[in-house]
DNA sequence: TTAAGTGTTGCTCT
DNA sequence: AAGAGCAACACTTA
């Protein structure tokens, strides 16, 4: 779940309610969330750490502290949530930061896919792991987007949720852009041109901008998201919020897709 | 009851 | 050498 959206609201927690702060400990209740830096290591490096900054890159986020930053992925179903200093622990945290002040920033993980690290910079890290350019960075414009729909002939699914490709997008919202932008997600990359590339490209913004309004991930923010927007639907026995067409499923690039064979024609 | 499905990433295999 | 397939995980549904 955890795409773009999701992490962005993250991101905006720790910038609005964690900067300033001062982590007194950091409480590793999972190790198997650790990637690649020892319990005791990363429990030395956060004692005493102050909050600077917080950023987002597609769906990793970053801590930043005096020097480089805590790294986080929310895998399939992780999330973030601050504790209040008498509020008690969410079920399945893997990773606790408490605050000099009693308050605490609980790292979520049920499924435990995903992790948290150190970095020394964005840059470096995202260089590290080839990731493309974040979908809502400025310097990914439409003539950037449509290069990158012109040199792929793999499905235009597959394509938007390559992270090496650019960043941000995952199953579920690869389907409610497409499902926007009313493309079938079986169309070759390099067959989209002019004006549905534009439609492509607009709907990829609207989509994570209205999902980021709504309060993605946050608890019932479903309910605030626009009527038209195929992700309340997204499951067996959908049907389009458009034309009430049932929706369709197929696999791309090994995910389930929902499209509306109607509104989506191939 | 067992088996498949879910979601993302990273590895192996072709 | 791009891209398919699977393993990793925990929990739910058929």
């Amino acid at each position: 779940m955890p795409e773009l959206p999701d992490v962005e609201i993250f991101n905006r927690l720790v910038l609005g309610q964690c900067c300033a702060r001062t982590i007194a400990q950091a409480v590793i209740r999972d190790h198997g969330i650790l990637q690649g830096i020892p319990a005791d290591a990363l429990q030395a490096r956060l004692k005493g750490e102050p909050i600077r900054s917080s950023a987002r890159y597609g769906k990793h986020l970053f801590i930043l502290l005096r020097a480089g930053a805590l790294t986080m992925h929310f895998g399939t179903n992780g999330s973030l949530r601050l504790v209040l200093r008498d509020g008690s622990e969410p079920p399945y945290t893997r990773l606790r930061l408490d605050f000099d002040d009693g308050d605490r920033l609980a790292y979520v993980n049920p499924r435990r896919l995903g992790g948290v690290g150190i970095c020394d910079s964005v840059e470096q890290f995202v260089a590290q792991l080839g990731l493309g350019p974040d979908i809502l960075d400025a310097a990914f414009d439409l003539k950037a987007f449509t290069a990158v729909l012109a040199a792929s002939k793999r499905d235009i699914k597959a394509v938007l949720m390559d992270q090496r490709v650019m960043a941000g997008l995952g199953n579920i919202y690869s389907d409610e852009v497409l499902f926007q932008a009313r493309i079938h997600p079986d169309t070759a990359a390099g067959n989209i041109r002019g004006e549905s590339a534009v439609r492509l490209f607009s709907a990829m913004h609207e989509t994570l901008d209205t999902a980021i309004r709504c309060g993605a991930g946050a608890e019932r923010s479903v309910e605030r998201l626009p009527k038209d927007f195929l992700l309340p639907q997204r499951h067996r026995g959908g049907h389009c919020p458009r034309c009430s067409t049932a929706l369709a499923t197929a696999k791309h690039a090994g995910r389930t897709s929902y499209y509306c064979p109607r509104c989506q024609p191939n």
